[in-house]
DNA sequence: CTAACGTAAAACCAAATGGTTGTAGAAAGC
DNA sequence: GCTTTCTACAACCATTTGGTTTTACGTTAG
């Protein structure tokens, strides 16, 4: 049942940060290498890489090995699922919601989780 | 000229957790107080109230006094905002962007910093 | 072959996050 | 008035985050 909640979470944490979202920027075209995005950073190579690392988890972006270095590119449709998310969200009170849910169970269940009532107190 | 910098990572950051997400979903209508929303999630008073917290810095929520209790409203007008600053990122793949922050810088000042190269290593 | 480059991963650190409990004040109910 | 309810805030704690440096390894260039 739960399944939209852990990957929403990363989605926008990974959206949650200036120089991810620059990142994403940058590599829509798929032609940086990791070292190439360090160079526009103040900031270690390391560091940039593990930004990477976040936004890769989050499908934001994919690695594509090119013999030595490592293409980032992003994934505009990963981008607009993040959007989708946000429509989903609004229209939880336009009321399009029945419809939809009807939809995405349909296909798979992208329906997000809702947490318990609290039993004890 | 770092205007929207932070307030898109507040932004997202808020929307990175599903409870808030709930508490947004729940606050539509505004009718509910902080209690009330409490009272719906297993974990304590003050740790909802956190939540609360970080969603109205976010700009994502406001609260209304009504004698004893805050009743929480959810602003979908902000919500309308993250999912612009999301289209925005992706206008910025899609050619938009000169005539998008020439509309922009017209009214206010709302496209993020870059971050600097770095000059050191 | 050897040196240089690009990447990966580990160890470490300070600060922020998400939770807890406890205390205190303001409004409402009895 | 007194008690209860709702809120606010502080102090505390464990974990995560965002950064660092260092080490190791594969790939390319000389």
């Amino acid at each position: 049942m739960v399944v939209e909640s852990d990957d929403t979470d990363r989605l926008f944490h990974a959206l949650a940060d200036g120089t991810r979202r620059d990142i994403l920027r940058r590599s829509v075209r798929g032609e940086l290498s990791v070292s190439q995005l360090a160079a526009a950073y103040p900031m270690s190579f390391a560091a940039v890489q593990k930004h990477v690392t976040v936004l890769e988890r989050a499908g934001l972006v994919t690695k594509e090995r090119r013999g030595k270095e490592q293409l980032v590119r992003t994934d505009p449709d990963a981008v607009r699922r993040a959007r989708t998310a946000l429509e989903q969200l609004e229209a939880t009170w336009r009321g399009r919601v029945d419809r939809m849910s009807q939809v995405l169970s349909r296909t798979s269940a992208t329906v997000e989780d809702t947490p318990n009532e609290r039993t004890d107190r």
